[in-house]
DNA sequence: ATTTCTGCAAATGCTTTGCATTGCA
DNA sequence: TGCAATGCAAAGCATTTGCAGAAAT
């Protein structure tokens, strides 16, 4: 195992505080923040950083492969430094991106191998997303439904 | 089954030959295009066209039920006329995306609802993206491989 | 006849780019 | 010190919006 400055340097990507500062905190996070969530949460603690340096250091952790963009639609691209793979659920009421524990069994042998027979595509990742809406978001309704 | 027609009329969605154009195009091509895909297959036949006319159709489309839109990233979203449950594969290279007819039958229900009960989403829908390079992009690379 | 849609152009908003300054190695 | 990264502002693009004229019901 490597530390994050060490896969950085070894590629010549210079570390800087503020590269370690997003990765950082997109190792914390459960939120799977995009871009400007990331901006957002910085701010108090690094008040000159630009939005332009979180665009370009997500951009580079993305290719170095210490984290994975997350594309939920609605607009945003969000960002997670678990790249192990898991699946995601995203409420389409408060945009909210949660991590499924949860990846089916069938998907990471035989059937991607049929896949790649029928298809001829060599297939390099998968992304299983889940739409609907939060406990929260559910929440209101549950409840008029119930009083019903 | 009801025709696009009287699916757009009982919504009380006006039927345009562009609205009409936009899901006939939608629903022969298998290329799953873009809107600005869509905007060049029609200019042809409909040379006034607006491209805004093109993004307002998929929108009410989509909102109707009759197409999904695909989210497989690198910027664009892609539509799709087959609304029944199926996974995506997107080339990296080209950017085809191609049906794949394998939808893991454990997707559908059990698992569905034991991620329902984890999470408390209530769960609306499931994408599966598979990423990777399609045979014609991979044509180079194997030739060299097995000539090497 | 009324209501909605189209097409144009302008506006918006997210993301990228260029470049002088700063900072890591 | 030298090269790469930062931060700012401007540019770039995809998408959305407003509205007058056109078309559908």
């Amino acid at each position: 195992m490597h530390t994050v400055e060490e896969i950085l340097r070894k590629k010549k990507i210079k570390v800087t505080p503020q590269r370690m500062a997003v990765y950082s905190i997109l190792k914390k996070s459960k939120f799977h923040p995009s871009v400007e969530m990331i901006y957002q949460k910085l701010k108090p603690d690094y008040p000159a950083m630009s939005l332009a340096t979180v665009y370009k250091t997500v951009d580079i952790l993305k290719k170095v492969g210490l984290i994975q963009e997350l594309n939920v639609g609605d607009g945003g691209l969000r960002y997670d430094a678990q790249v192990k793979p898991h699946s995601h659920i995203y409420c389409k009421k408060c945009g909210k991106v949660v991590d499924v524990n949860h990846f089916p069994g069938e998907l990471q042998d035989s059937l991607l191998k049929k896949i790649e027979e029928e298809t001829g595509f060599d297939i390099l990742f998968v992304q299983l997303y889940f739409f609907g809406t939060c406990p929260e978001c559910n929440n209101n309704k549950k409840l008029l439904k119930a009083s019903s």
